[in-house]
DNA sequence: TTGTACGCGTTATCAC
DNA sequence: GTGATAACGCGTACAA
């Protein structure tokens, strides 16, 4: 008895058919007569041969059915974002009418070797963020000829692009707390750089930053507050938001009346790191922050912010994939923010 | 000139020498000598050849180096939950030493076709959780006779599986309870099947349940506390917890002294729910949890619970699926969730 | 060190 | 409705 897996030549062997009308039995492609049918399909199960290897099938198809994602970073960071998933669900939504699963991908930027984009059997690839890193994998994948979607990053020459207006957004945000009143304002930032690190965000950090979403929101918030000091977090998490807020907050000589957050995980732990404090929010210090989502554990706050549409943003990068998988050219797609007063800004108290 | 994507012939042809050995400057597993080497590359970018084909490389070696993972549900359902996403940062690390893909699947219940495992290229499948859904994918992988490691499923008969102790958890969690002096106890589970309906929870749903997490954490509060009534959560959820808690706690003539959830999520819900109704917890109302994640949001209670060791599940998972990879066996690995007393337990208030 | 020849398992095309 | 044939693009014994 044989020991290697049964091929589709072998079944139609035992059914005394060619290998073309067993093939056409399992694609279904074409009319086949039912005894055939039949046939084919006992000597298939007496086997133990579980229709086509999908191998096989994708060198001779030239497609596997599967799109890449490469995300930054590990992927606990990027699951642990509500925004992140809530792009990938409108990302596999989008695929899903295109019958293609989803190949994570991570994009280590202190990783050796090839780039696993290289090696995936892949028809298409979702590049998210656009690291130094990232530009690499954009250029293994033009150099592929694969159809290929950046969401949010600097991609160039006529690649389709999903763009979030990060830096008029923000200004929305920061516009809103300047009218409040406000004149001493302080930033909370997201990652400039696949390093992450935390701290105070000098002019050399902007120029060696590499993260485009960073750089376009502390754009936007400047253009109200051009003098606004900014502190950096290592991550979007309410823990690095609430390190950032102790720093801003807690010496009461140069206290900001308001904080502007990259995120409302930001945002959340600055308000905690206020009520740590004894600080009231927003009487003694308003707090906004960015994307709109719905964060557990904000309690009665409802929070000033910019809501992006993630869903939105993960369902257009698929339907331009499954666009350019049929062949059609890929477009860029520009998505808009929407500003969202909550209960967590309002005017500053007033000084003595 | 020809509009189709240049192949290792190609580029043998254009540096004159023969496809094996392009082949092997690419793949590097043999020595060349150094001329030819930089003829072949030379040629390569001449063309614009950047490497071999995945696909064809995949059928040729009979691996595609990507792991197919099937969650139950929706993905945003799946990284909503901590625990999955812990899991899934266990895995990759795992995979990641075999330098291997992920490729998501989702296992929808209502979906028609094929699934989707059927016509995936992959050389591993992890199954998570174990609805009747699963068990037809595992039929399907095993037909295939592709390794196989199934993570809190039954899965029967030899198949290398990751198991917790949810029924033993579940116990020690309800016997803290008891040893407290609670007789009025009131149960909230997960989902008892793909539907994932909300209610009370009566011997005929228990008896058409499918998740056998669910059904084991019940069966350990129910060792306890057997007369316990239990009410079912849509999923592992703070709003789902509130739902089940506003439910369980409103009408204060029947109301538990004790509520143990069978996630942490869900218990922070019942928490809120309480804190809603005026009740203190501990005082009027003592609540558990399992899972032993990190709740953002549960302020400065700490969670009475059972903590489950989920990154290690997915590593566990991982290494197994490397092991038989490389032609070893895989094997059933147990992991023990260890109890931990909080802050939301106590005796139960003195009745009238 | 390099080249020849074959096979991996399938599917599309065309005849019959 | 069915069958012969030719790719799909690559890796690797084996021979030179």
């Amino acid at each position: 008895m044989n020991d290697r897996r049964p091929t589709l030549a072998d079944v139609a062997h035992a059914a005394g058919v060619s290998t073309s009308t067993a093939s056409v039995v399992f694609s279904g492609k074409v009319n086949v007569a039912e005894a055939t049918r039949e046939r084919v399909l006992a000597a298939a199960s007496e086997l133990g041969y579980t229709g086509p290897d999908p191998r096989a099938a994708s060198l001779r198809l030239g497609r596997s059915g599967i799109v890449a994602v490469v995300l930054g970073g590990h992927l606990r960071h990027a699951f642990l974002d509500p925004v992140t998933t809530a792009m990938m669900d409108g990302l596999t939504d989008a695929l899903a009418e295109a019958s293609a699963g989803l190949l994570l991908l991570r994009d280590d930027p202190h990783e050796a070797g090839a780039h696993p984009v290289t090696e995936a059997p892949v028809d298409a690839v979702v590049l998210i963020g656009c690291s130094a890193r990232t530009r690499e994998a954009l250029e293994i994948v033009r150099g592929r000829g694969l159809p290929v979607v950046v969401i949010e990053g600097d991609a160039g020459e006529g690649i389709p692009q999903v763009t979030l207006d990060n830096r008029e957004a923000s200004a929305d945000v920061a516009r809103h707390v300047f009218q409040l009143g406000h004149k001493h304002v302080a930033l909370v930032t997201l990652a400039l750089d696949a390093d992450r690190r935390r701290g105070i965000v000098t002019p050399e950090h902007i120029a060696a930053a590499t993260v485009d979403v960073t750089l376009d929101r502390l754009a936007g918030a400047r253009e109200v507050f051009p003098d606004a000091p900014a502190i950096s977090a290592a991550g979007s998490l309410i823990d690095e938001g609430m390190i950032a807020g102790r720093a801003l907050l807690t010496d009461s000589a140069h206290r900001p009346t308001a904080v502007l957050a990259q995120s409302d995980l930001l945002a959340v732990g600055v308000i905690r790191a206020a009520e740590e404090l004894g600080l009231r929010v927003p009487e003694d210090v308003s707090v906004a922050g960015f994307d709109g989502i719905a964060v557990d554990g904000l309690g009665d706050y409802r929070l000033t912010t910019a809501v992006q549409p993630a869903v939105r943003k993960g369902r257009a990068a698929g339907e331009q994939i499954v666009r350019m998988l049929d062949g059609e050219p890929g477009e860029t797609v520009h998505l808009a923010c929407r500003f969202r007063a909550g209960s967590t800004t309002a005017a500053p108290p007033a000084r003595p």
